[in-house]
Order: structure tokens, then C-alpha cells, then sequence
DNA sequence: GCTGTATATTCGTATATTAGAATATACTGA
DNA sequence: TCAGTATATTCTAATATACGAATATACAGC
């Protein structure tokens, strides 16, 4: 089925790249946000918070992965979701959380 | 769908450090080595290099995202992949970068 | 208990990352 | 061109990370 062929160091590299973009709290805030709709820079400093400068900083850090647009519309940038597979990851760490969780909490009867 | 309501800071770091995790190359090499099955420490020091207390401590970080197995066998200490999903996320990394590679080569026409 | 093997932990260092503040650039409209 | 707004970049400090070397712990067999 998959590609059974091993990935050479330079390939892990970048994929341990994009898991990178996704490994940090302010930057799944800004995917969030996205989730509802393209949204530019200046409102998601204000719903996600943090200075204007980081913000822009973490945006940048998303669209190199490839899963985020940016688009300028004349004075403004707009970004938005190019992927929505980012949100299926996403959606995987979340169940995965939930079902850890659960065991923890003894909710789960194992057979 | 999917749950709609927005995740506290705290759930986002959560998930964050879920990520993290795979964002190593080197940690990366070790799943790869494990998905052809369960793998000792020594085994997987010698497939991925680097010292032993290195390997050591990067499966560590992988066994705390839940997605890998600790199982101590006499003297040893065996990983393995305890949920598979963890494959699909790379995949999904793994298939955007080629189709990225794709469209940076021209291979690829958009109407 | 002692020895050897397997794994984990600690320590120190080089490097990377995050964030805010300040500054620079890009664009719009008068 | 000038002023104002929106975004990006640079600089700096605090913190986190990855790694090897050395050391510690766990366990099997004698």
C-alpha cells in the first residue's frame, strides 16, 4: 500500500519541518481561527493575541508548510486553510488525547 | 462534524507537544523503523545511530504522545507502534511535500 | 552476591525557538 | 508627495532542545 521505501535523512528533515509549524500552542491557535474563514493579519492578532510582529511571524512559519494560503488583497493579507488535511492531523492528536484521558480516568474497560 | 468549539490555550499546548514530538528527524527514523514491528533499544540505536542514551531518550518522547508502546520483556525493553494513525499524519506531511516538489517543478498544471 | 548486558538518567554545551519592542516596508487615498 | 494603515523584519533576551559522554539503574545467569 504506502511507500515501504525508507525516507533518507533529508526527507525526514523536512517532514519533521511541518510537524514543527504545528508544534506550537500560538500557531494552533491561528489554525483555529482559520477553520471559520480567510482571515488577515490584524484580526487574528486581535482574537488570538500576542504582538502584531509575532503574529506575522508564526503566520509565515505556517505557509511554509504548504497547508496555508496567504493573499494579498491590496493593503491587507489575507491567509486561509490551502489544505484541510491539516485539520485531520489535527483531529487524530485530539482523539488521541480524549481516548488517553478517558483511560486515565478509568472510563475504559479494556478487554 | 467535528467539534466546532474552540480548544483553551491549555488543550492547544496539549496537542502542540503532541506534534512536537514527531518534529525530530531523528525520532522520525525511529518510527520508521518501527513500522516494520516491535524493536529493541540496542536494535534501534544500531539502525538509526547515534549514542544509545540519545535513542533512549527520544523513544521516550514518542511513547509520551501515546502513539508508541513501551513493553519491558526480561532484560530488554521493547517499542513498538501502539496506534497506527500516526502513519496516516505522515503520509498526509509526506504526500503534500511530493505534490509541493511537483508544482516547484512545473509537473503539475492548475486550471 | 557478582558479572555482564540492556536501558535510563544526568550533565554540559551548542543550537534553535519564542516573544515583544522597535523599525522598516508596502500600499491606499488625498 | 504625504499621511495613515497594514504587514513584515530585525534585534535581543529568555527559554527549550538535541546530542554525546559519563554515570546510574535493572535484570539475567552463575
Amino acid at each position: 500500500m504506502a511507500d515501504e521505501q525508507k525516507m533518507d535523512r533529508e526527507g525526514l528533515e523536512r517532514v519533521a519541518r511541518v510537524f514543527q509549524a504545528f508544534s506550537d500552542a500560538t500557531r494552533l491557535a491561528i489554525l483555529q481561527e482559520l477553520k471559520s474563514g480567510p482571515c488577515g493579519v490584524g484580526t487574528l492578532v486581535e482574537r488570538v493575541g500576542g504582538s502584531q510582529g509575532n503574529i506575522s511571524k508564526q503566520l509565515q512559519v505556517l505557509a511554509e508548510t504548504g497547508f496555508i494560503r496567504r493573499e494579498k488583497k491590496g493593503n491587507q493579507v489575507f491567509y486561509s486553510i490551502d489544505d484541510p488535511r491539516v485539520f485531520e492531523m489535527c483531529n487524530v492528536v485530539c482523539s488521541k488525547l480524549t481516548s488517553e484521558a478517558q483511560e486515565k480516568a478509568g472510563f475504559v474497560f479494556e478487554i
